[in-house]
DNA sequence: AAAATAATTTAGGCTCGCCTAAATTTTTAT
DNA sequence: ATAAAAATTTAGGCGAGCCTAAATTATTTT
């Protein structure tokens, strides 16, 4: 299977599961930084090897063979960045890019020995779950919005839904890291930003960053 | 730079650097399992990017330009070998076709941090010197072939001529391994091979494997 | 329901790296 | 020195994956 291959199943496995939805041509175009007549083009070639239901016109979605092949590659992708971040110590938002390139790496071999050497770690440094060597996600932690957290209670930052390299600076800046600890100070309606709290540190979030945090609740 | 540009770069020099001699195209067709006519293809592009110097009917070798970016792929290949072996616990014949796919991932701050975590070796797990960042070679081992061995010396294996997985398979079954201590009992002149002991058990080696095995003396 | 707009597909073409077959140059053998 | 053999290059083509422009189908507006 080409790198260009696992381009679009990863992509069209990550639009789907937003919702049952099929992936829609025009999305992908713009996903996979392409044009949408290459989309069609590319489809067809997938629809014939099996991995694709393409109805035309109407969208897309994944068989369970290209299913199945797109979870590996989700799989490759955030073991690596686990790899990246934990032992060479790169930041959460710096691995995307090596991940992306490291994911083509064909051996499975390689990937069960990395698992293994990394004690099969079940999310990833996003707080994405890591697929296991069948396919299977580890069930999703009992997460929530930031936005619905409440006063006084404490939560670990799991999670971001929006994770384009702007963001993820935007975080390193005003020193957000995940699996901070943060306790929710206040709310103000008004235009629904909130006051949390660090170690004893006060940070102000506005509804547009914290619409994209995901937290976890703890026990105190 | 593409990854058949890479592995262009990376024969001309393993080919070159043999001896001064500049590589030929048939030599580098099998090398690149290609046929000649696409080499010659190749090389007039690799010509007109700088990277290669190629006269018609003569011959081929690297620029300045290419042989630093040929060096550059040699060290990423060997740091990947290294840490195949030492930290997912490959064995040192089974990582050659994992570490060809792993040196075209594009990024230095990657292989710099790979080099810390490693400990910047010097050599790669089949005994070959691993270019710095800078693109030089840490001094060439004093070593040469077990054939030189004095009797009652102590050596030890730190390379390989023949890498081919059939030879290294061959080493792995009779138990010889890179890092191995070795002792010369007795050479044959009849048909040059040789006896040696490695830990007090004793192993025949034929001439055949015996020029392949690179040795370093030691002190007893 | 027709017209305007948006999404998608088709048609034709491009580059990269490869191929076969044929032509050319170099080397080897006689 | 010349003929035969081997190495190399040229010519013409192919598939993968992309592109633009034009045609087609769906959707939205009026």
């Amino acid at each position: 299977m080409s790198e260009s291959t696992d381009n679009y199943l990863k992509t069209i496995y990550a639009l789907g599961t937003v919702e049952g939805a099929a992936a829609t041509t025009t999305a992908l175009a713009e996903k996979l930084c392409t044009k949408a007549s290459s989309v069609t083009d590319m489809l067809k070639k997938l629809n014939e090897k099996g991995l694709v239901k393409h109805t035309k016109y109407y969208g897309t979605s994944l068989t369970a063979k290209g299913k199945k092949q797109a979870l590996q590659i989700v799989r490759k992708h955030r073991l690596w960045e686990f790899f990246l971040v934990e032992k060479l110590g790169f930041g959460w938002n710096e691995v995307h890019d090596i991940a992306e390139q490291l994911e083509h790496v064909e051996s499975e071999m390689l990937i069960d020995k990395l698992d293994a050497y990394l004690n099969y770690p079940k999310y990833d440094p996003h707080g994405d779950p890591i697929p296991n060597k069948l396919g299977n996600m580890p069930a999703m932690r009992k997460t929530t919005s930031a936005l619905n957290m409440k006063l006084g209670e404490c939560y670990e930052l799991v999670a971001v839904v929006d994770s384009s390299s702007q963001f993820l600076n935007h975080l390193k800046k005003i020193k957000l890291t995940l699996g901070s600890l943060i306790e929710l100070k206040s709310k103000f309606a008004f235009d629904n930003s909130i006051q949390i709290s660090i170690n004893s540190t006060k940070l102000h979030l506005s509804q547009q960053v914290a619409a994209n945090l995901i937290v976890q609740k703890k026990i105190k």
